[in-house]
RNA sequence: GCGCCGUUGGUGAAGUGGUUAACACGCUAGUUUGUGGCACUAGUAUGCGUGAGUUCGAUUCUCACACGACGCCCCA
């Protein structure tokens, strides 16, 4: 049997409805903030990335999914979307448009090639919003902002955004050398790779999980105590205007991103739900003032966010976040006959560009292996095709939640299911109609609403 | 790249170096029920990840590989 590659998931079913669901919150939110789509290709030349990602080159030729077409080229399959987003931006210019700055977002597969484990796979999806050409730190926060919101109107509750900055670039150099200095005397009291990490990349050792209780690291030098005043104003700023939009954060000095492109504000939001593996974040961006002259554009100060999908969904499903994702068809038809079994092709073509959701039988089962079908797909309503009814120009129809049947005619009953699937879907859930267009501060959906102007009876 | 555990039918799974691989659910058919959802009866893997080895004989032991799960490294 041939078998899915490692690290890479089929999504389908009640899954894959979750993913689409996401997919539309994440453009309706995209839409308020007024970022529009963009699509790079997957496939970029190999060198885009060993550029963008600077001097940790090592990452992505280990860890990147390269190789040569059959003309020669280097390509790699992109494993993040910010580099390629950059390359668009250059390469069409957006730099001229006089719609600045350049707002876009994405959402699209990526490639690691990593061994996978919980939340990380071979294939994974991203989304994520870029700001260019804006160095404005309410950017920073809108971005943050923005984030936030995707979650909260997805229904998460357990995020926690997490803020820090590595100031500009002279800031950077030297906290990166006073950390260096101070924990050399110490060396031999950090685990293994905390030793490797010293000269390789310093900064990540006060993200060790091993040391994480360490005295040492504890009274490590802080990156904030290392910023110049012009780095410090910009932090503030950016605090400032997540406070006047109500952003719940914490400043989390150990929050400083892998890569070196990163300047001034980093960030990542977390998922807090009990269950989650060791890889809980969600999504994490910053700032990167000097990625897009690394690949020749002009000098464009940029923020931007990501967002793995996978993730996302996990923690959408450890939270038991109810969605709105239909579930269930409206009517199942049965029958025995082949003349029955006709009429149910027809009336199905007729209302199912009518708009009902309609199924009926196609693997020859009986009536009894029917009816089992039509309450494993949660029929709403079922009709056994009867001949003799037909011949009456009538229908028999049964409502699966009263149990009570009904003769219809079928000149009315497309009238007839669009009255009752409405009404009654107001029966079933306290589900709320208002659009929020008077006091009430309800955003309709299932809830109990409070208020007597709504049109809906709940109290 | 490293480590640990796992891989048995449509599903959840039990189990053994040796004729017919438990049990449950599901599914199919039948009986009964005024056309199903209950109950009863019957049927439902020549198969235990792939390959090789040990053995008279392996699903059960050994090794390799693949895949899955989790963790480390790394994390864009």
């Amino acid at each position: 049997m041939i078998q899915r590659q490692k690290g890479c998931n089929d999504i389908f079913g009640r899954e894959a409805k979750v993913w689409k669901y996401v997919d539309t919150v994440i453009d309706a939110m995209m839409e308020k903030y007024n970022y529009t789509y963009i699509r790079t290709p997957i496939i970029e030349a190999t060198e885009l990335f060993h550029r963008g990602i600077g001097d940790t080159t090592d990452i992505v030729t280990k860890e990147s999914y390269d190789f040569e077409d059959k003309g020669g080229r280097k390509i790699t399959l992109r494993p993040e979307g910010t580099a390629g987003v950059v390359r668009s931006f250059i390469e069409n210019k957006m730099y001229g448009d006089p719609n600045q700055p350049v707002k876009v977002y994405y959402n699209g597969t990526m490639y690691r090639y990593e061994r996978p484990q919980s939340g990380r796979d071979r294939e994974l999806t991203q989304f994520g919003m870029e700001v260019l050409g804006s160095d404005d730190p309410l950017s920073d926060a809108e971005v943050i902002s923005l984030a936030v919101n995707i979650y909260k109107m997805l229904g998460l509750k357990e995020i926690k955004v997490n803020i820090n900055s590595l100031g500009d670039t002279e800031s950077r150099l030297r906290y990166r050398e006073a950390l260096i200095k101070y924990f050399k005397p110490h060396i031999h009291e950090l685990c293994e790779d905390c030793q490797e990490r010293l000269e390789k990349n310093p900064l990540r050792i006060l993200d060790c999980k091993v040391d994480a209780e360490n005295e040492i690291l504890k009274r490590a030098p802080r990156t904030l105590e290392y910023l110049n005043d012009e780095s410090r104003d910009r932090f503030e700023k950016v605090q400032d205007y997540l406070d006047i939009m109500q952003i719940p954060y914490e400043i989390n000095p150990s929050i400083v991103r892998g890569l070196d492109y990163y300047n001034h504000t980093v960030f990542e939001i977390e998922a807090k739900v009990e269950g989650f593996g060791s890889n809980n974040v969600l999504g994490g961006g910053g700032r990167y003032n000097g990625l897009v002259q690394q690949l020749d554009g002009p000098e464009t100060p940029c923020v931007g966010f990501a967002c793995g999908l996978g993730r996302l969904v996990k923690a959408l499903e450890l939270e038991e976040v109810k969605l709105p994702i239909q579930e269930g068809i409206d009517l199942f038809l049965l029958y025995v006959n082949e003349e029955e079994k006709q009429y149910a092709a027809y009336l199905a073509q007729e209302l199912r560009l009518a708009g009902f959701i309609v199924e009926t039988e196609y693997t020859g089962r009986a009536l009894k292996g029917q009816f089992k079908q039509a309450d494993r797909l949660n029929a709403r309503y079922t009709c056994v095709l009867n001949s003799e009814d037909l011949n009456n120009n009538e229908v028999k129809i049964k409502d699966n939640r009263t149990k009570e049947e009904e003769i219809i005619s079928l000149d009315v009953l497309i009238y007839y299911l669009d009255e009752k699937l409405n009404t009654n879907a107001d029966d079933e859930y306290d589900e709320c109609h208002c659009q929020g267009d008077h006091d009430c501060h309800c955003e309709g959906g299932e809830h109990e609403c409070h208020c007597e102007e709504c049109e809906c009876e709940k109290e």
